[in-house]
DNA sequence: CCGATGACAAGCA
DNA sequence: ATGCTTGCCATCG
């Protein structure tokens, strides 16, 4: 499998957040690498922000960064209703982080190589 | 100290 | 000047 276009990029990025898992939750860094991007975990997020959040069927509420902290809940409109989001889908957040990220931590990398 | 992550910023057409 | 794509540096563990 080799480097994806920029504009196949952007919609595997799409496609990742999309094929999460209720109660499931990614970070940057595991998508970008799961498409063969090491070092544009940080054009995930930009992506995201860009991708209307929730309005586009895609599940952004589920990306946070690596240490399962809720750093996009600005994104969503400063009123931790990402928190929300993540909380009905059965994730426990404290302290607008995920508790046991390890567990609620989805492999995105695992499914594409599947 | 070293390695990985990051919801951005700068450059090109 | 705007839109889209690519990449480094700083911070955290």
């Amino acid at each position: 499998m080799s480097k994806l276009d920029k504009e196949d990029f952007t919609e595997a990025v799409y496609e990742i957040v999309r094929m999460i898992p209720y109660g499931r939750a990614t970070s940057y860094g595991a998508i970008a690498k799961a498409i063969s991007y090491p070092n544009m975990s940080r054009m995930v997020g930009r992506v995201m922000g860009e991708c209307d959040s929730v309005k586009s069927s895609i599940p952004a509420h589920r990306v946070v960064n690596s240490s399962g902290i809720l750093s996009a809940k600005e994104a969503f409109g400063n009123s931790g209703e990402m928190q929300k989001l993540l909380e009905a889908e059965g994730v426990i957040v404290v302290n607008d982080r995920i508790k046991n990220w390890k567990s609620v931590f989805w492999n995105p990398m695992k499914e594409i190589n599947l």
